[in-house]
DNA sequence: AGTCTCTGCACCATCGATTGTGCAAACAAG
DNA sequence: CTTGTTTGCACAATCGATGGTGCAGAGACT
C-alpha cells in the first residue's frame, strides 16, 4: 500500500508539476496541442511527467464535458451461444481497432429489457449502439432516437434505421435443399418426413420458413402446414416438441430443419432421453454453425452466418449520416457435415508450439 | 425528429419546471431526499415531472462526482467459447440483479492487453473488476491496486488477492480415471495409449496435468513424459500436434485428455482431414463441457466447471473488506458421454409453446 | 415579545477534462 | 521607435450530479 492509496493523477497534478496550466496539460495529452500552438518542449515535458506518474485521463470527466464516452454498445439476446459469442468477439475486435471500448450486454430477447438496457447504456453516453437480434428493434430505436444516439440493427431488422442481416430466405432454401438432397434417391424424403422446429414470430424465422416451404414445394411437391413448428428459442420448448412428435409417431421425422443451435440443444436433450434409438436415418439441417454439432453421429448440415461480413457492413453503414432504413443482406454459407471451420479466435496469437513437435 | 433532437432532461431542467433547486431535484431522484427533509409533496411533484420528461440521470456526471460508475467489469480471455460465454451470461445476471451494469471485455490471453484493458476499464471508474482466466493476474492486480479498485481472480489464480477457481487437480483426476475406466477390461489402456493435449504454462493446466499423471501412475502404473503435450490454447496448434502424432504413429492415441474445448476444435480439424479413419477405439476426455461435443460419435467424457458456483462465490468474496489472497476451490462435475445439461439460458423465459402441442 | 427548535429547502463548491477567448511577450516590418 | 503579427500559453466557463452548509420561516415554549 506504499503509494497505492494515492488517487490517480489528474491534469491538475501535472499542471502543478510542470508549471503549466491545466488546459495546456489537457491539450498536450489529448493531442490537440499543435492546434493550440504549444511548444514542442513544453509538450515533451508534460508527456514525460504523464508517463512517470502513470497518468490516464478520467473518461467520465472527459465524457461529461464532450458528451461522448468512447463506449460502443452491442445489445445481444444472449451470450451463451456460438453465434452470438462470435458476434461479440468480432464486434470487440472492430471497436478496439477504432480505439474505443466495447460494451456487450444481453437482454434475453425481452422487449422491455431491451429498452431498459438501451436506456442504461445511453445514460453512460455511449457513442453508438449495435442492436443485435432484438425482439423489438423499433422499440429500442425510439429510446435511441430520443437520446440522439446513432444505432443500427443486426441479425433482426427494424424499420426505422438500416439493418444488416443474413439472407435468411436464401439460407433457408440452401439448407432445405441440402437436407433433401442428402437422402438417397432410392429412399427419397416425403413431404411429411421433413419438419421445421424452433424459431419464433420474427423476421429471420419467417424468412427461413418461407425458404423452407418454397423448396419443399419445389422439390417435394408438397408443403403441409403441420411440418412447421416454431416452438420458440428455448432448448426445452424444442425438446418438448420433439417429445410430442415422438410420442405421436413413435419416431422423429427423417429430415429436420432446426431453426437455431439453441433449439438443437433441445434435440440433444430429447436424444439423451432416448439413448436406445439410433438415429441412423436422420438428417439435420441447422441454422448457426457450431463446430461440435457439425461432427455429430448423424449428418448435420449447417448454415454459418457471415459474422465478420455483417459486423464490417454494420460499421460501414452506421457511419453514413442519414442512411435510409433499408435492409442490407449478407449471404450466409452452407456448411456440409463434418466440417471444422476457423473462427474469430484463430486471429489471436497463441504460444509458439512450445514442444508440439520435438 | 419532432422532439428527438432535444437533449436529455437534466436536473436543471426539472429544477426550473418544478421551481425547486437542482440539489432538491437531485436528492429526490437519487433517493436521499428524506435525509434532506424534502416535503413529500415536493418530491411527488418532481418525480412526476421526471416521469413525464423521461429523465434519466447522466451517469458520467454522477460518476465523476461520486467516483463510482455503477459499472462492474469482467475481463475474459475470449468470448467465443461455451465456458467463457456461460461465465459472461451468469456474471451479467448477477451484476444486473444488484442494479449495476456489467461490462464484459476480452483480452486474448495477452498479459500486455490484459493490463491495458484493465487500465481502460479503470479510466471509466468501474466499481469492481472480475479477472477471469488471465494469463498474468498479478500484472492486472498491480494496475487495479494502483487505482484502488476492488478485484478478484476467477478461473486462474493470482497471488495478491483472493481467487475462485475450479479444483483442477480433482477434475483432472476424475476425467483421467473416467477415460481409463471407459475401456473394456479385456483391452485395457496402456500407459502410452493415453495422451494429454493442450493447455499451457498456467495453474489450471499444471493442476490438470498433475491429476492426469497421478491417476495414470495409480491405475496404469506408468506415466511417460511424452504423453504430456501442452500445445497452448489455439485450435490450430492442437491440430498440428495431432497431425504430428498421427504421421509418426499412423493413428491417434486410444485415449485423449484434451485440455480445453478450443483444443478439442483442433481435434475436429484433424478429423475433418482424415474422414476415412473411423475413430472407433477412441475415448476423449475434455475440459469444459459443451453440449454438442458430448454427443460426438465417439465417447466424450467432459468436465463441467461450476460456473454459477464460481461466480456466486466470487461475488461473495469480493465484498469482504480485506480478504486474504487465498484460493477458493469449487468442485467441477464429471459429465458422462451423451449428456445434455441445462445452462444459464434455461433461466430465461421464452414464448409459451405457441403450438408445440395442439 | 423573545428565544429555541424544527422544517424545508437553496446555495455553492466539487469531481476532471475540454475549449473558446484573451493577452502578454517576442519578433518582424516600416 | 511604433505598429502589426505571431507565438505560447493562461483563464474561466462548462458538462450534470452530489452533498456539506447555511438560513429563512413556522411553531413551541417561557
Amino acid at each position: 500500500m506504499a503509494n497505492s492509496g494515492k488517487k490517480k493523477a489528474t491534469i491538475y497534478d501535472l499542471s502543478v508539476l510542470s508549471g503549466s496550466s491545466p488546459s495546456t496539460v489537457s491539450a498536450v495529452l489529448n493531442g490537440t496541442w499543435r492546434k493550440r500552438r504549444i511548444k514542442e518542449s513544453t509538450a515533451e515535458l508534460i508527456r514525460s511527467l504523464a508517463e512517470t506518474h502513470q497518468y490516464t485521463a478520467n473518461r467520465q470527466a472527459r465524457g461529461l464535458r464532450s458528451s461522448r464516452s468512447g463506449l460502443v454498445g452491442l445489445l445481444l439476446p444472449v451470450h451463451d451461444n456460438r453465434y452470438f459469442s462470435s458476434l461479440a468477439q468480432t464486434f470487440e475486435a472492430h471497436v478496439r481497432s477504432k480505439g474505443q471500448c466495447p460494451i456487450v450486454v444481453s437482454a434475453s430477447r425481452d422487449p422491455e429489457e431491451e429498452r431498459k438496457t438501451a436506456e442504461t447504456l445511453i445514460s453512460y453516453s455511449i457513442d453508438e449502439l449495435f442492436i443485435c437480434g432484438a425482439t423489438d428493434p423499433d422499440g429500442v430505436h425510439e429510446v435511441c432516437e430520443a437520446a440522439g444516439l446513432k444505432h443500427i440493427n443486426i441479425d433482426l431488422p427494424g424499420t426505422k434505421v438500416p439493418s444488416v442481416i443474413s439472407d435468411n430466405f436464401e439460407g433457408g432454401r440452401l439448407l432445405t435443399e441440402a437436407i433433401i438432397r442428402h437422402f438417397p434417391t432410392d429412399r427419397p424424403l416425403q413431404p411429411r418426413d421433413l419438419y421445421l422446429f424452433g424459431g419464433r414470430n420474427d423476421h429471420a424465422s419467417h424468412e427461413r420458413i418461407r425458404g423452407f416451404r418454397a423448396v419443399k414445394k419445389e422439390l417435394l411437391r408438397d408443403d403441409p402446414d403441420e411440418c412447421i413448428q416454431p416452438t420458440g428459442y428455448a432448448a426445452n420448448n424444442a425438446r418438448k416438441a420433439f417429445d410430442a412428435f415422438y410420442s405421436r409417431h413413435g419416431k422423429l421425422p427423417r429430415g429436420l430443419f432446426v431453426n437455431s443451435s439453441i433449439n438443437f440443444e433441445g434435440l440433444l436433450r430429447f436424444m439423451a432421453e432416448h439413448p436406445h434409438d439410433n438415429f441412423t436415418d436422420l438428417v439435420v439441417g441447422c441454422y448457426d454453425y457450431d463446430p461440435f454439432a457439425s461432427f455429430l453421429p448423424f449428418p448435420v448440415i449447417m448454415i454459418r452466418q457471415n459474422v465478420e461480413g455483417m459486423i464490417a457492413k454494420a460499421f460501414e453503414v452506421i457511419e453514413q449520416p442519414r442512411a435510409a432504413p433499408r435492409i442490407h443482406l449478407v449471404e450466409p454459407e452452407l456448411v456440409p457435415p463434418r466440417t471444422a471451420l476457423t473462427g474469430p479466435l484463430d486471429a489471436l496469437k497463441d504460444i509458439d508450439l512450445p514442444r508440439g513437435r520435438p
